[in-house]
DNA sequence: AACAGAGGCAACCGCCGCCAG
DNA sequence: ACTGGCGGCGGTTGCCTCTGT
């Protein structure tokens, strides 16, 4: 259990990627597919671990990923969305698109838990700090409401308005920056985006469209933050080719920054 | 300028559920 | 029915950067 088999195998690197095994992964799953995560490392000559490889790509080389600092209608609706669903970020990223459940975890764990304190609301309960009277919304109280909608073809709209959420969701005046810096110089910062992919990098995970849980909303999330984000597909736009473009240019050319991560690198 | 503490974030760990043999 | 392999998920860790002194 754990610690899959394949990492047992063969002697697997740990830490930071660097620019060269974001490459061989890209052009790899680029052009292959991932298939079975298992066989990737091997077949895209990684001394990783699938796992690793997966995650990875999943969290920073799918060029479907925003990055940036999570605008006041995602943050809104995370906190919508957790006190829905509780933990389960995956399902969370399904409604936001172009987020990774880690990104959504690290910022929620960093920075969203903290707001809601600051505003007297208790982040796990998603009720007014020392307010014991108001139901509370425990993983319990969740799956039994989304098990009751469940039986009409697994809506969760219900449940959403179950809650009164409306308390949870922030003012954009007051809030302090909780900013997702991209800084060029982090070694194991991936300079991976537009690649055009065969495999499925959909956000088709969840349990219902986005649409039929807060169709309103959907236009927001596309519209809200855009202009103050550095978008990770825009800043990754100087370093790395689009669809069209990659498929002109070798794989070598897509990175830069190597000088940089080997530097750091030797300094370990 | 140097240091220490805090915060952010990438990556790993361990567990679970599914599925094929 | 059982077992092992694998994908996926959430929790946690540890490194790096930032900020305050």
């Amino acid at each position: 259990m754990g610690r899959h088999s394949c990492c047992y195998k063969q002697k697997v690197r740990k830490g930071l990627w660097s620019p060269e095994e974001d490459e061989k992964l890209v052009k790899h799953i680029t052009e292959h597919g991932h298939g079975c995560w298992s066989s990737v490392p091997k077949q895209a000559g990684l001394q990783r671990c699938g796992k690793s490889c997966r995650l990875r790509w999943i969290n920073y080389l799918r060029p479907d990923l925003k990055r940036g600092t999570f605008s006041d209608q995602e943050e809104s609706l995370i906190i919508e969305l957790h006190a829905v669903l509780g933990n389960r970020w995956s399902q969370i990223a399904a409604r936001l698109p172009g987020r990774t459940d880690n990104e959504i975890k690290n910022s929620w764990n960093s920075c969203i838990k903290k707001k809601l304190r600051q505003r007297g609301i208790d982040p796990n309960s998603h009720q007014p700090l020392g307010d014991l009277k108001m139901p509370t919304v425990t993983p319990e109280n969740v799956n039994r409401a989304v098990a009751e909608n469940s039986m009409a073809s697994t809506r969760l709209s219900d449940p959403m308005a179950a809650f009164s959420l409306a308390q949870l969701t922030f003012r954009p005046d007051d809030r302090p920056h909780c900013s997702t810096v991209i800084d060029r110089s982090r070694s194991s910062m991936s300079k991976a985006n537009g690649v055009e992919l065969q495999s499925s990098c959909s956000f088709d995970g969840g349990i219902l469209p986005w649409s039929e849980l807060a169709p309103d909303m959907d236009a927001q999330l596309h519209l809200g933050g855009e202009s103050e984000d550095l978008k990770w597909s825009e800043y990754l736009l100087g370093v790395f080719p689009t669809p069209s473009a990659s498929q002109t240019q070798t794989q070598s050319q897509q990175f830069t920054g190597l000088g940089a991560w080997h530097q750091n690198q030797n300094q370990q």
